[in-house]
DNA sequence: CACAATCACTACTCCACAAGTAGGGAATAA
DNA sequence: TTATTCCCTACTTGTGGAGTAGTGATTGTG
């Protein structure tokens, strides 16, 4: 379950190729769908909001591209995941185009204070986390297996869980 | 983004209409249905997976239905989603069935860690929180429109911050 | 200038999957 | 023995994600 589409993935990976470069000049669409294995005219759609949200800047012509419009340090993951799939909202009654009173559930609901609490960790979570973070070095060769992070995590079938606390934040 | 399906949700709301007639003996599908609003067929497929995670009982013929198997305040959200949806996996190295060395850019990944941690934080955000916790007389007629939560979550456009902690736990 | 390179934009196809429907058992109380 | 209800499988349908195609607009270079 909520898992990310293709699309974020993409955006993502593409960023990250931005941040590597940062300060180099531009870099190609068709170099970044190489070098991250995507297809470049689907790449072509995810630059469009990217830019449009002022994370990155078009240049036309020869020797042109695409480059970070900021620091890699300012741009959070959550801004670009953002721009790519809109804000976060789980359920209808979050989203932006809501209108109040359309729900008819929505005296008495039980479960919006829920969904609420869920997109503000979603949005905390994505928006503690820099692209500047995702290319340090010390990030890099870390690939972790699920059988270790579930030790962490909980596990998919035990249920019975009094409330957590957050624990230390170890990005 | 990360929109939970209808089949979630209609599944969190019969399993709210569970709790609050825990002790009453069995509900049957169409009444759920019916008060909630959802097609009863649809909702007999929801009440099998949630069967066989052992969360609810169903007992067939005349006066039969379903009910909790368990007391409200044992049953997190997370197990309820869970059981219908699969294990919280934003990307497909996260998932179980992932056999290491399938993605080619596992080796020096920049991004892993951070799906790892949100999948830690939705898990936890879902574990902290009980049938019980939603079925709580405070917790209705306590309808936030977006327009209130924005101040407290952050606003999509704002990107430069700094990690930030977890916040007290309001649910 | 001509031309190649590259972004910018729109429209279209394809297909998997979520959402919902249909129907036929099997158990159980009255 | 009948109505009621769970249990299970198979099917249909619509939508949206993923990707392709094609056509400008802009810009550096020879």
């Amino acid at each position: 379950m909520l898992q990310v589409s293709e699309r974020a993935h993409y955006g993502l990976r593409a960023m990250t190729e931005l941040a590597k470069a940062y300060g180099d000049g531009p870099l190609t669409l068709n170099k970044i769908a190489e070098v991250e294995h995507m297809p470049a005219g689907y790449l072509e759609q995810l630059a469009m909001p990217l830019r449009r949200a002022g994370l990155i800047e078009g240049r036309r012509g020869a020797h042109g591209g695409y480059q970070l419009a900021r620091d890699p340090a300012s741009v959070t993951i959550g801004s670009i995941m953002r721009a790519l799939e809109g804000p976060v909202a789980p359920v209808e009654c979050l989203t932006e185009q809501y209108v109040v009173g359309t729900c008819e559930r929505e005296i008495g609901c039980a479960s919006q204070g829920f969904w609420q609490r869920m997109k503000l960790v979603v949005d905390q979570a994505m928006d503690s986390v820099t692209l500047a973070d995702l290319c340090a070095p010390g990030m890099n060769g870390a690939f972790i297996p699920l059988s270790q992070i579930t030790q962490v995590s909980r596990s998919p079938s035990d249920d019975v869980c009094a409330p957590v606390g957050m624990g230390e934040q170890t990005i």
